[in-house]
Parts: structure tokens; C-alpha cells; sequence
DNA sequence: CGCCGAGTTGACCATGTTCAAGGTGGGTGG
DNA sequence: CCACCCACCTTGAACATGGTCAACTCGGCG
């Protein structure tokens, strides 16, 4: 169901308890080096909520399986998604007090949860750790700063061409995109409504760049042709 | 001309030559605590490039007065304005070996340049500009959130509104916005064109929330009323 | 004074949103 | 096992908003 698989396999156990500073790679940048400090391990059920914004943020998380959104709610009842989080990804880091951001499970999802305090304490001691950190928060950067450039863009069509690229790279195959999430999820990252994303992609199937052979599972049938919509 | 003043003045002589660990405080997380290791001073006039995409990113760079913009070109020729930088900014941060923006003078500016190596390395002794460091990385990605979610917004009105209240923030006077970029770096940043800009102003004027004494100069009347425009 | 770049304004048009019906399919209970 | 149901998705038509193109204004500077 999920579109990636963990790095660790799942377990049931409620808690991991282990001083492992993590392994000794360095050079390559991968998100396999992610954080491996003790930690809880905790599911979440599709659509739970993981934290809301305006809590007190104590925790961060690691996603390791299932598919993480964090977002904001507008008052007139709008929803923004700011980042889809797949496994391998750290997500919840903060510079103040609390949260800015609402998270949710996207789809049934297991995640490690890190004492922000602990990890940032053992940081302190550990220098590798405090690196990894930092290489966290600067790959989250780059992400929003990648959101924002997809939101810029004007037209729905490079948008949700964006879109599909982007989580063809995540997939197993490289030109089949299993979609973790709604429409409207969907919809909410883009800045558009779920009606034009239905469109955009009929059309596009239509024009013979993508199959649809089901409503979460997109067939890339030119990735080239794909490629040319963005500008 | 610069809205905004520098943490420390200006200065001519071209290279700074301190091994000042940085100020005491640790508690109040303000931009003043920002980067204060040995650096090199650097003067760039209005639109001057400060680094381009693709370039390698061997160092960042701290505003000490004037306004950074940074950005990306489409091959379309459309342009994107990913952030402002103000003073006490840190900016230029980058997970791979080479630069993912472009980074231009939106004014007349002055910056403090740090070699990423020599501050990384630094920083692997000190655990205060180790926290730093990260402490500037997460205040970024701070603000690439909030420019994904104002992005995200749907009308002119709201974007125009959001960002005429940012930038008071940053003002000395709370109801006095001093623009420090054209009408087109709006436009960009906003993801509007330059004309849509004007029109939303212009209305904004009339409908007397806001007045315009100078093209570069917004009178805030009413703060409450264009806090209401956003959602 | 006249030029030039930046900003404003207007008319028209393309694109996406809104509102309102239909479809579709996966899961549940009879 | 089938039928129904509900949430999710698709489609269509009318409409609103912002983009485009083109003319015009303003202000600073030689």
C-alpha cells in the first residue's frame, strides 16, 4: 500500500532503547543516514493526527513507513499542505516553542519519535549526531524551498507534472507512481482545487503522457513529453 | 534606503579579522545572536549577482544592511523569488556541493562571506556555533513554510496583503512599509505579474487601507483591515 | 527639455474556480 | 455472493480572477 518501503522493518515493540550513535557512513548524502538516536516507535492510523499546531513541540519524528503530511488550516476552512514525508524523512523540526504546523498521517504510517531536548542534549556531547541534525534541517529547507517553486509556477499543467515526476523518483519503478493520497490531498499541496486536478490528469491521459489504470496508481507513458511541460 | 539597519555599521576595509567566538548570550533566540565567526566583508550594488545556480557553494553569507534576493530562472524566462534576505539573514545554505539559487543584490548591500569549510570545521569544536548554525538553518526553513503557504494562497489580495505586513514588521515604523525592491521582485516573489500588483495597491487605496506617498513607500492605515483580508 | 525606466490603467482573453450532477469502486451486511 | 452504500472521483456549464497586450503617466537625470 505504501509507496516506499522502511529502512528498518517494522516492529511492534512500543520502544526502541538504543545508544547506537548511528553508523559510521559519512560521505554519502543519502537519506538512508538518517537519525538513529533512541527513540519510541508509534503507529498512526490514515487521517490521525500526529501533532496539531500551537502545541508545545517536544518531539521530532522519523518517518519509517507510510506517508506523513504536515499542513495548515486557514480559518475560512481551507487546508494547505506544506510536505508530503516518506520514509527515511525527519520532520517536526521547530525554532521556537511550539508547532507552526498541523501533521497527519497521510496513510497508516510508522514513525520513531526523538525527545527533541535528549537528542539535542546528546548533540551537544556528539558532534556526528549534530551534524546529522543540521543535514536534516538543511534537506527539509530544501524541500520548502522546492515546494515554493512549485507553487510559483503557473499553469496546473506544470504543476501536477511536477507533482508526478517527483513522486515517480520515489517509486520502485520508474514509471509507475503509486499515490499515497486523495485528490484533495493532492490538490491542497498544489494550490488548486481537486476539480482541476481531476482534469489536468483526464487531459493528460487523454493527450497519451499518463494511464490511469486506477484512481491511486498513475502509469507514466512519457516522461520526456512530461519533463517538456515544465518550464 | 535600506529599510532596515545593520547589526553592526558599515564598514570599508575588506576583511575582519577575529576569531570572536560570538557574543555570551544563548537564550534569546533573536537574529541579532546571528554568525559572528571570522569573515570577509563584501560590498555589491543594486542587481549585482552574489552567486548563480550550479555555481559550487563554498561559502554563506550574513546581510549586514541592503536587502539579497534570492531566486531561480526559468528557462521560459520567468523568474521566481524564493526569499528577501534582510540584515542579520543568514543566507546561502545548501545540502549538495553546488548552489540550487541564484543570489542577487535587490539593493545596494554589504555582506560578511564565511567559508562553509573553515565554519563547518570551526564548528565541529564549538558547540556554540554548531547551534548556531543550526539555529540559522532552521530559521530558514522557517521561512521558505511560510512562503510555501503564502504562495498557497489563493487570491491577489491576500498575497499582496501578507506581504505588506511582513515587511512592516521588519520596518522601524510600525505603519511606514519601505519597500526595498521593485514592483517586479513583488510580482515574483508573490507569483503574480507586476501589473496585478499595481491593480491590488492602487485598490487597496482607494479602499483606504493603505496610502501611497512614493512608489517605494506604503502607508499602513488600517492593520486590522488587512489583517482581515487574510484568511 | 526630453528621455528613459518604472509604474499605472484599461480592454480583452485564458485559465482555474464554483456549483451541481453523475460515476466508480471497495467494503459491509444481508 | 450480491447489492447497496458511501467516500472519492469525474464531468459539465457558468462565472470570476488574474494574465496579456498596449497605451499612457510619472519622476528622476542628463
Amino acid at each position: 500500500m505504501a509507496a516506499q518501503l522502511a529502512i528498518s522493518p517494522d516492529r511492534s515493540s512500543m520502544t526502541t532503547q538504543a545508544g547506537i550513535p548511528w553508523r559510521g557512513t559519512d560521505a554519502p548524502a543519502t537519506k538512508a543516514e538518517a537519525l538513529c538516536a533512541p527513540g519510541t516507535v508509534e503507529h498512526f492510523s490514515h487521517d490521525r493526527e500526529i501533532f496539531a499546531e500551537g502545541e508545545a513541540a517536544e518531539t521530532f519524528f522519523r518517518v519509517v513507513s507510510g506517508v506523513v503530511r504536515s499542513c495548515k488550516f486557514l480559518s475560512d476552512g481551507r487546508r494547505q499542505i506544506e510536505a508530503f514525508h516518506v520514509p527515511g524523512d525527519v520532520f517536526g523540526f521547530e525554532l521556537a516553542a511550539d508547532r507552526m504546523l498541523t501533521a497527519e498521517a497521510a496513510s497508516d504510517c510508522t514513525l520513531v519519535a526523538y525527545r527533541r531536548r535528549g537528542v539535542e542534549a546528546l548533540a551537544r556531547k556528539d558532534e556526528a549526531l549534530s551534524h546529522q541534525l543540521y543535514s536534516c534541517a538543511i534537506r527539509s529547507l530544501a524541500q520548502a524551498q522546492s515546494h515554493s517553486l512549485l507553487l510559483g509556477r503557473r499553469g496546473a499543467v506544470e504543476k501536477v507534472a511536477s507533482f508526478l515526476l517527483d513522486w515517480a523518483d520515489h517509486s520502485s519503478r520508474a514509471d509507475i507512481v503509486n499515490l499515497a493520497m486523495t485528490r484533495q490531498d493532492i490538490a491542497d499541496y498544489l494550490g488548486l482545487t481537486i476539480e482541476t486536478v481531476s482534469r489536468t490528469l483526464t487531459q493528460m491521459e487523454r493527450e497519451r503522457l499518463i494511464e490511469l489504470p486506477g484512481t491511486r496508481q498513475v502509469r507514466i507513458r512519457s516522461r520526456e513529453a512530461l519533463e517538456d511541460l515544465i518550464p
